[in-house]
DNA sequence: TTAAAAAAAGGACAATTGTCCCGATCTATG
DNA sequence: CATAGATCGGGACAATTGTCCTTTTTTTAA
């Protein structure tokens, strides 16, 4: 639910104290519920996070939120929209006190020219992207409202108290009344 | 729905004359129904759809299975396994009757590494992957079951007659019945 | 050509989930 | 502090979706 990327991370902070590479990478902060990318909205930078959790949703005309992913240490975001066009097709907020790397568009794509091991840790977590979204969603299609909260809360001990009830409420594509009903029948049958 | 790559095929095609790249390339037949990747095998190459359609779907333990992608021409599947680890958390069967090129995951790594216009191609589609799984979902999770009906229709209108009814209701996450209701209703009101 | 199997359509009922509420509790700021 | 605005929890009812089953049509294979 929240992922991690140490490795990925680690590789960046180590890049960001080499010269021609440091001069590439800026640190940025963010309060909670601050918008990072706003959906429609022209990307021109990637991030990465260092420290912090960010939310990752979609907002349909409908006016529901859908929640993508909640973005833990070392993931990246913004680099989908540095590919095919560069109006983003979700928003990013920060969920706690947030510390991000960010880099350039331009800056983004000379790395993955230029550097080798930089350009295979950006496929290695694209293709981990479509894994991740693609196990999820069949999991919870296939499942009950009450095993999909199992599923959260085995991968997340700590859930309640860091992301808001709305927040899961969407992550799961439930309502809250619903994802309540299921909090409570977990709570009985335990 | 059935997306399809027109350039990389084209790219591809182009390749697969070329001296020091045909050879890396193996044209292979499939018949409808026959399985070419199965969930939790070791896959060992990377497969573009050159004519036809074939379907991404996983199996859940609760015997459900739910459908990630119709791939059409141009699509690559396999190669979420190439970087992460070699099994494969899906399975891939052919709906009609399925021309593919094979790249051994040896070959797609090389060429990865030593063909720009290549890796490029792949950091875009992959990354194309993720924003069409995640509008879909966001779509799926956020609009009523004719109103997401109604979406595949017009983005694929000669859907039934090529595509099961069962495969159309696992891609939408839901039960055949549900479907029929949905497609009466739809047509009660036009 | 014909029997068997698969796919399609839908009735009846049960279960799940959503909608619309209303209080209670928490929390940020003047 | 005090108070307005979130967040939380759940009752009551409506709407949607799933389960199970039967019938018809279409495909497949002997």
């Amino acid at each position: 639910m929240i992922r991690i990327n140490q490795e990925f991370l680690d590789f960046i902070n180590k890049c960001s104290t080499q010269s021609g590479f440091k001069d590439l990478i800026i640190e940025q902060q963010y309060k909670p519920k601050e918008l990072i990318i706003k959906q429609e909205s022209k990307v021109l930078d990637v991030f990465i996070v260092r420290e912090g959790i960010a939310k990752c949703y979609l907002t349909e005309d409908t006016g529901k939120d859908f929640v993508q992913e909640f973005f833990g240490e070392g993931q990246i975001f913004g680099e989908v929209e540095m590919f095919n066009d560069e109006f983003s097709f979700c928003s990013i907020e920060a969920l706690t006190p947030l510390s991000v790397l960010k880099i350039s568009r331009e800056n983004f794509i000379y790395l993955l020219s230029q550097n080798r091991e930089f350009n295979w840790f950006i496929l290695k977590l694209l293709a981990s992207k479509i894994k991740y979204k693609g196990i999820r969603h069949s999991f919870n299609q296939s499942h009950s409202t009450e095993t999909n909260l199992q599923r959260l809360e085995s991968q997340f001990p700590g859930l309640y108290g860091v992301i808001p009830k709305k927040d899961i409420a969407n992550y799961l594509g439930i309502t809250e009344r619903n994802l309540n009903r299921a909090i409570k029948t977990l709570k009985e049958n335990s």
